[in-house]
DNA sequence: AGGTATTGCACAATCGATGGTGCAATCTTA
DNA sequence: TAAGATTGCACCATCGATTGTGCAATACCT
């Protein structure tokens, strides 16, 4: 019954008729070639039996299809990703596509070995979230004639879909500004940002966000304000550290860039006496379901997944991937 | 310079040699078949130039071989499967196979569907990760002879990896007795396990593990200690509200059986004055970092996601998938 | 010089599925 | 009943890469 393997040239031997009809009753395009239906009925029956599946290397050899589509991510193990890689699926599969989710670990050199590869492997679109280097892959997919967009970080050769980072930074830091006890001290007096990459897109628009509402609050804003330490959390840590000796205490809030850092800035805190926290308001920019159950308040931003990917699918539907738009879908606002 | 496509016969007529000879060239093969080293130069050169990219699918087809190495999980937007996925794709690329990640949302019809496809793409090994109903894959696999193994939930049919549940459940539940204070009213002095379903394995696993350790030290154990009330977060917190509601109070300890179960449970503990939450000391089966950080003490398993998939890959390596062993591997226990 | 050995490559079949084309057999219609 | 229409399917080239085999051309040897 369950022979090593099965084609349709086995499946043609035992119904006793030709490989090109096993094919056309295989892949639903027999009614056009005119078989009959009791022919149909008889290799679906004999398929069913032999547990015949397509081979889609052949298949895809000879229509140049492969019904794979591809999504690059950085990594799997974060919420904001690991939740785009499931609505990705969700919306591959509605399309009738086979989704391939690849992290490529932030690594500008592993984004472009990954996508040639899924370009081997002939997908016919590809997603690109929170590339390094997303103009190299663009390049490389464009060269290969692949449909593609980039989501969360942008690129300048190809369609974008990123969420509003000035925005979303502008309300989080609004919404800190609204919710600290206003404090005496000069020095702590102020608000910080930490965490992120200073060259990263995201990064720069958020800080933009933030410093342009602290500007338009009192006027004068400083760099020392920005502690754009990377995303690791040992980094973040440290950097948290850094700044409460330098301030002699926790600043009037604290910006936090991603979920990443706030692991790190958490680190540092739990050293700390919990009347200490409560002279410091915290924001995060992203969001994690535990850290809204945190031992001190926590405003985080949540970006919406979903709609980002609407909004790239449109893009990847409607081929418009060349003409290198951006569009931007507002993040929500979410207290503790 | 970027012909839309380029294949070995494209290269062939720009060199002035045989696809044959392009493709020895390009696949490594050339010193077997003697090929002049000029005409190697002048062929990699080309094939740079040109941007040529292999064309997996013909490769494949030929050689019946994908180079595609599968992985199912339950959920792309938890951290232990996320992690699972993170180490999967290592260890995969170490091995020179392409990793594909599906999640198949517990769904056994959508398990089965995910197998099929990617059985359809000639995946050469599968990796079944915490599986509803992983036989029914086995029995795919095994009829279209891929190598496979099941990890985190065990079948019958292949070769499996997993937590050691019991010892972990046990050494969770010694250590809240451990820790938790005796207290005099009757009807608290229990310890109870939330969350899971009662038919699925590893959940048995931990409440034998629970109950024999509670059994051992007290010589008794009641039923209703268990309340399997599933893995959703919200079925969790009614099954909280339920019980402190019987209880009159919450219990003197409390297993929380995986994150997505303790999301639930804090949900309600949330509705609680702090004083009451000290009464009861909670664990966790599984991990997350943000969990560590919570407003009160927790211990928590962590599950040795490296050790598990590494025995994993020693049984693909192997070949010994179809032998039926069950490894277990020994999580570790931390503290807050 | 004549023969063998080696070098360097081309040819052609093949993997499994697909789809254009052609051709009997049967059916329809005048 | 003969001509035309329709039904039902087989044949074959093709997608791109791989690999066993064969065969010139050059190198080597006595």
């Amino acid at each position: 019954m369950a022979s090593r393997k099965s084609t349709i040239y086995d499946l043609a031997k035992l119904a006793d008729v030709s490989a090109s009809t096993v094919s056309a009753i295989l892949n639903g395009t027999w009614k056009e070639r005119r078989i009959a239906a009791k022919t149909v009925e008889k290799v679906q029956q004999l398929a069913a039996d032999q547990q015949y599946t397509l081979n889609r290397q052949a298949s895809g050899l000879r229509t140049s299809k492969s019904g794979l589509i591809g999504m690059l991510i950085p990594l799997h193990n974060s919420r904001f990703f690991g939740t785009m890689a499931q609505n990705f699926e969700v919306m591959a599969r509605a399309r009738g596509l086979y989704p391939i989710v690849v992290s490529t670990l932030r690594d500008p050199a592993l984004e472009l070995e990954t996508a040639r590869a899924l370009i081997s492997y002939r997908v016919e679109s590809l997603v690109v979230l929170g590339a390094t280097d997303p103009d190299a892959v663009s390049r490389l997919c464009t060269s290969h004639g692949v449909a593609h967009v980039n989501v969360d970080l942008p690129g300048t050769l190809a369609s974008s879909v990123i969420s509003d980072n000035y925005w979303g930074a502008q309300q989080l830091t609004a919404c800190l500004l609204q919710h600290s006890t206003p404090q005496r001290v000069a020095r702590r007096n102020q608000l910080y940002f930490l965490g992120g990459v200073a060259s990263d897109y995201a990064t720069r628009r958020r800080i933009d966000g933030f410093s342009d509402t602290l500007t338009a609050q009192f006027g004068r804003f400083e760099p020392g304000q920005i502690e754009a330490c990377g995303y690791e959390a040992s980094m973040a840590e440290a950097a948290t550290k850094a700044l409460y000796q330098r301030l002699g205490g926790l600043p009037r809030a604290l910006f936090i860039n991603s979920t990443m850092v706030l692991e790190g800035v958490i680190l540092f805190l739990k050293t700390l006496p919990a009347t200490e926290l409560a002279r410091c308001t915290f924001g995060c920019y992203d969001w994690d379901p535990f850290a809204a159950y945190l031992s001190f308040p926590l405003w985080m931003v949540r970006q919406d997944d979903g709609g980002l990917l609407d909004a790239a699918f449109d893009i990847l539907d409607a081929g418009s991937y060349a003409e290198g738009r951006v569009v931007e879908i507002k993040p929500a606002l979410l207290s503790m």
